[in-house]
RNA sequence: GCGGGUGUGGUGAAAUUGGUAGACACGCUAGAUUUAGGAUCUAGUGCUUCACGGCGUGGGGGUUCGAGUCCCUUCACCCGCACCA
């Protein structure tokens, strides 16, 4: 009987749907295990061969929990809402609604197909209203709790302590300033090309993330959520957390905490503050300088100098963070023809601006110490302004960095640097001039986009449109629209419609907020709703959180390091501090899988023509690397030009200068369908199976690993299940025997298990696959057919290979899914040997073999040694040092 | 610049605490079988040498009886942050 993989996954998807063999059950008594894959944005494109990696690392993990005797939670969803279906309906006028749903069935479909062993009754996606109804309750608990520093924790706003003395009104104002979440005009990330505002995270290097599009600051009225309140304790759990030490790096780089003093500088009858992590160079101070925004500059400004400053500031406000960035090594600045104080030396300083300092960092104005900061160093160079060393160290009239005594501070000359900090912050607070503070760079985060396809915020306006008030009649649905695009002022497009944007409530008139909440509303919080995604009466059910949470295993990509998990974190603190849910941190284990790279395929066009030569006749001309279909390339690199034509017509006219073939190049890029280097993993299930595909993928190397995808070594996955297939079958029929196991064969047997449990426990399911190979290349050479072995097999290669093992299970006579059958155990004495070769080395240098007993004593080895049995070869006629005898089966000899 | 990571055959990669480096698989070579095969089976396959042997985990040095693994140094590549005061 050959080993029909279509038919066999066919049935066993089928009979795992209908039966709902993977459904979690709420009241086990099982010990519960939470497995969480990152869900998927359900992109037009489908799965490529990358997406799976990390939901087959977690499906093995969950099937081998599961067989283990763990009940377990593997539930699967869409983060639906998002930019993608926007632009789509934008350019076609389809409901992005529409073109979702289409893609989710597509993402099911194909996710399906490999044999998942998900929850389906607990899918869920993020644009359907019964779930984001309580992403806006939730926003709605933002924004109606504000944090207590000194309990350390989130509390409803109405235990705020009001000041006393203030009417009804100032009392708001109050509470606004405290919220969560809350309005306020900052300088936001503009991105003209997206029509929207984007957080800092999703910044990068003044481009943004999706598109690679230029972002420019500007001024707007937003939503924000106070998450610098949490800088703390989201830095400090990290240490609990089971998470890659890189992924916490990132976000103990992001929220950027440093030490120091805020330091006040007198000027006029005002001062300037300034934050500094080097209080002890205050003595070094020559100038002081503020970022091009600062409020005070248009106060200090003389007016010799006011005509030079506010060109430089309108210069800086039109640069994009981009070009800001561009003149790093050049610095730029003016003189504002105002003097400040130094509070301890009293020495008369310079104030200018300029745009190496950053407003949205500490206070916006800096104390300037050339000798030992080394872009100071560079301004004050380039502008001629006083150096003043302070610390000994470094070579003459070079920047000093590093620690050393405080030289040419008269009195403190000697103090050891690090010493000093503490006395002149200690003399600043004193003297009412500074104090000691922290700093974070970690900023609010803004909360609102100018976009459709989102979440709608439930608040109101007056109709004065001075206060927020919340709308908590839930859920508040996304309005029809003429148009996806943006307002031309830009507002979102949800402001077209003003039937829905005015709005009347017991006889008075409000208007509604347009814009919508970021994609990672949605993901940050739907672990809980997986928990009861059915509950119309709360987010979650409390002890339903309270059995299922922490997410025990969570995987997903490493590009979501302080984006998803960060703000993830953030919601579920909150949540915690409000007695919602029941740890304060929801991922206790995160893997991030790698990606899985595409070989992309170049034609070469030789620049300014329309002719393409072939790779190996490129001599001195210079070429253009045009992406060409990766099926029309053959493994030798030769691309089939009529399929080319046929497929592509803008190859049609092309010329191309070749010998007897054409040859591409190859390149290792990230797989999509731009590239046109996507491998399907339907396709791949078509010709091998899911099974092979799903062992491929983990044979390919380490889940955390990014590789490229290879095709070609397939085979020797697919012939393993053949193999593993045919140690049931004998004569074309299915056979085993009730035949007692050799010693060998339990051997064996006992050590793959052992090999394998131990992979699964660190995830390294690569080294499992290989041992599942060796296993059974031995058992069939030794044409082993124990019943009782080659069930146990069976289950133990379950959550690898689950379609053909159902199979063989069903075929053994059981009439239940293998899936909950118990993960067979390993004896370690079956993988005791009682003869062993020892090697035997002279001086480190390995020269023979010995048999021995296994549990032979040192003395023993020694005595024939000493005897010359072993030796009189190799010593010649040299007397032996001592004789080493280590567990790991060796003996060396040392003369 | 700062921080983190990775360097092992033709390729993907293995190698608990330092203990016979290259398991397993692809590829390649030879053979068997088949009308044929992107099928199956057998053997070989780090480099070098006719062989004995020698050399081999990016380079150099060190510790050790013994180093891919530990220490120092250096190079290359990748990732994150980046004028963060």
């Amino acid at each position: 009987m050959k080993y029909d993989f279509f038919k066999i996954e066919k049935k066993w998807q089928k009979f795992w749907l209908e039966n709902k063999t993977f459904k979690a059950d709420n009241n086990s008594k099982k010990p519960k295990y939470y497995v969480l894959d990152m869900f998927p944005y359900p992109s037009g494109s489908g799965l490529h061969v990358g997406h799976p990696l990390g939901y087959i690392a977690s499906d093995i993990v969950s099937r081998f929990k599961r067989s283990k005797g763990f009940n377990v939670l593997h539930p699967m969803g869409f983060d639906s809402f998002g930019l993608p279906a926007e632009q789509y309906a934008i350019k076609t006028g389809q409901h992005p609604k529409k073109t979702t749903e289409e893609n989710v069935l597509r993402f099911k479909n194909q996710l399906d197909k490999l044999g998942l062993s998900f929850d389906w009754d607990r899918e869920i996606k993020t644009s359907d209203s019964n779930y984001y109804r309580w992403t806006q309750w939730i926003f709605l608990k933002l924004f109606n709790s504000y944090y207590d520093h000194g309990l350390n924790k989130a509390l409803p706003i109405e235990k705020l302590k009001i000041p006393k003395n203030l009417n009804e009104k100032e009392i708001e104002s109050f509470k606004d300033t405290k919220r969560l979440a809350y309005v306020d005009t900052i300088n936001v990330n503009w991105c003209e090309e997206l029509g929207t505002v984007l957080a800092n995270e999703e910044v990068i290097g003044g481009l943004s993330e999706r598109g690679g599009f230029p972002v420019i600051k500007r001024p707007m009225k937003q939503w924000v959520m106070r998450i610098t309140d949490y800088a703390d304790r989201l830095l400090n759990d990290l240490s609990e957390l089971d998470w890659p030490e890189s992924i916490k790096l990132s976000q103990k780089n992001w929220i950027g905490k440093s030490e120091g003093a805020e330091i006040k500088f007198p000027i006029d009858n005002n001062f300037i503050e300034v934050f500094t992590t080097r209080p002890d160079t205050i003595f070094g101070v020559t100038y002081l300088v503020l970022a091009p925004e600062h409020p005070l500059i248009n106060e200090i400004t003389t007016e010799k100098y006011r005509k030079s400053i506010s060109e430089y500031v309108e210069l800086a406000s039109k640069k994009s963070d981009l070009e800001r960035q561009e003149n790093e090594k050049d610095k730029t600045g003016v003189f504002t023809g105002s003097f400040a104080l130094n509070p301890i030396s009293n020495e008369k300083i310079p104030v200018w601006i300029s745009d190496y300092v950053l407003f949205s960092y500490g206070t916006g104005a800096i104390m300037a110490v050339p000798a030992h900061d080394e872009r100071d160093n560079k301004f004050a160079k380039k502008f001629d302004l006083k150096i003043i060393k302070v610390i000994d160290g470094g070579k003459k009239d070079e920047c000093y960095t590093g620690n050393g005594s405080i030289i040419n501070c008269g009195e403190y000359d000697g103090i050891d640097n690090i010493k000093f900090k503490s006395i002149v912050v200690e003399k600043l607070e004193s003297n009412n001039k500074g104090n000691k503070t922290t700093n974070y760079k970690l900023r609010d985060w803004i909360f609102t986009r100018q976009r459709y396809w989102g979440e709608p915020i439930p608040i109101i306006y007056d109709e004065n449109k001075k206060r927020a008030l919340e709308f908590d009649d839930l859920p508040l649905e996304l309005p029809k629209v003429e148009s996806y695009l943006p307002t031309n002022d830009g507002l979102s497009p949800l402001a077209r419609n003003n039937n829905w944007v005015n709005i009347s409530i017991n006889g008075k008139n409000y208007l509604r907020e347009t814009n919508t909440m970021p994609q990672w509303a949605g993901s940050c919080w739907y672990f809980l709703r997986f928990i009861d995604p059915d509950n119309n009466n709360e987010f979650a059910n409390k002890d339903l959180i309270k059995h299922w949470m922490p997410v025990d295993l969570y995987v997903g990509g490493a590009e979501h390091a302080v984006l998803h998990l960060l703000y993830a974190r953030f919601w579920h603190k909150v949540l915690f501090d409000l007695g919602y849910v029941s740890t304060s941190e929801p991922f206790k284990k995160l893997i991030n899988q790698g990606m899985i790279l595409g070989n992309s395929a170049f034609a070469h066009r030789i620049k300014n023509t329309n002719d393409f030569i072939s790779f190996d006749m490129i001599k001195d001309e210079k070429t253009q690397k045009i992406h060409v279909d990766i099926s029309f390339v053959d493994k030798n690199n030769r691309l089939n030009i009529e399929k080319l034509k046929k497929n592509n017509p803008e190859f049609r006219d092309v010329n191309f200068i070749k010998g007897e073939s054409f040859y591409v190049s190859r390149d290792i890029e990230k797989m999509s369908k731009s590239r046109y280097n996507v491998i399907s993993p339907d396709d791949i299930c078509k010709r091998y199976g899911a099974d092979t595909l799903r062992m491929y993928e983990m044979f390919l190397g380490p889940v955390e690993q990014s590789k490229p995808w290879n095709t070609g070594g397939i085979s020797g996955v697919f012939s393993f299940l053949n193999k593993f297939w045919k140690l049931f079958h004998r004569d074309e029929k299915f056979y085993v025997s009730d035949d007692q196991p050799s010693d060998e064969v339990l051997k064996i047997y006992h050590k793959t298990v052992k090999k394998v449990v131990n992979d699964i426990d660190n995830f390294s399911f690569n080294t499992s696959v290989s041992a599942f190979m060796i296993c059974i290349n031995e058992l069939s050479s030794m044409g082993c057919s124990s019943r009782n072995i080659l069930s146990n097999l069976c289950i133990l290669l379950s959550p690898f290979a689950p379609h053909i093992c159902e199979e063989i299970w069903s075929l053994l006579g059981n009439d239940k899914s293998i899936s909950y059958e118990k993960y067979p155990e390993f004896d370690e004495k079956f993988l005791e040997e009682s003869i062993v070769e020892y090697p035997v080395s002279f001086n480190g240098k390995l020269r023979f073999k010995i048999s021995l007993q296994n549990n032979i004593e040192i003395k023993e080895v020694e005595s024939l040694v000493n005897n010359h049995k072993l030796t009189n070869k190799y010593l010649d006629g040299k007397s032996i040092k001592k004789i080493i005898f280590v567990p790991k089966k060796i003996i060396n000899i040392v003369f």
